[in-house]
DNA sequence: ATAAAAAAGGATATAAACTGTCTTTTTAGG
DNA sequence: CCTAAAAAGACAGTTTATATCCTTTTTTAT
């Protein structure tokens, strides 16, 4: 229950692996994928969808490629899984738009909120600056 | 993304309905399934899953149905979650058989780690006493 | 201008998981 | 023996996950 999909898991990898590269260097989305063991057309997806809010810059034509969107301290794991996954929602009661009337009476309610704000408090608290690693 | 299921919203509903009943009285599947709305067949299952695990008691034939297997307030909503939907597993480097090997050089490891006792954590503090809705 | 490089976007395919249903079997009571 | 009820297993439709492929657009280099 409750597991990343590999998707998730890809695409911290891809994010994770361009914040340990030089920051003013484009990385090639091909050596990307190369480097951290993904399919390339899968990470090309991902990467698109975090172009689209900016948690990475594009450039497109020959020397184009990747670079992050901000400083890696910038950039909280929060960010990173739901702009692939969606929100953290463990479950519909506790959605945006939650699909279940009787929230208001129902004692396990509180218990979701909980739950929600604990796992968003953790991934929010690390950047991606603490997860590249240091050798 | 970390959403419960059907199947895990239902038994959570079923089985605290339970609790809310007298205890040593044996509940009839439809009626409980009548009462929190779930599919009948769909909850006989889920019950079966709690009666191997004794989470419930089940009695067949004429006069059976389903009794709760200890008191309300020996029983956590983490057993009930982890009974239908299995261990709270947020990502597969966390789970008891690993499928990731590099789990100690990766710095994310530790972070799904914390938020896998997070979430049992707060599952594990509440139990169906105080789930049952008194009014 | 043209060709090549690289990302963007869209369509498609396969497999797995989710959400049930149906049928048969086992158990217990009257 | 007959009926009530859960147990067990098979099956089916839908949705989500996990990709892949192809075409288009943008940019750069020749």
């Amino acid at each position: 229950m409750m597991e990343l999909t590999r998707k998730g898991e890809y695409a911290i990898r891809g994010i994770v692996y361009l914040a340990g590269r030089p920051l003013d260097k484009v990385c090639l989305l091909s050596d990307i994928a190369a480097a951290v063991d993904v399919p390339p057309t899968f990470l090309a997806k991902i990467f698109q969808q975090f172009s689209k809010i900016g948690l990475v810059k594009s450039f497109r034509g020959t020397g184009g490629g990747f670079m992050l969107g901000r400083p890696p301290e910038k950039i909280t794991l929060l960010e990173v899984v739901e702009a692939v996954e969606g929100p953290i929602v463990p479950n519909r009661c506790v959605a945006k738009i939650p699909d279940c009337e009787r929230s208001n009476s129902c004692n396990v309610h509180p218990v979701w909120k909980r739950v929600q704000d604990e796992v968003r408090g953790a991934l929010e608290a690390v950047t991606l600056k603490e997860l590249v690693s240091e050798e």
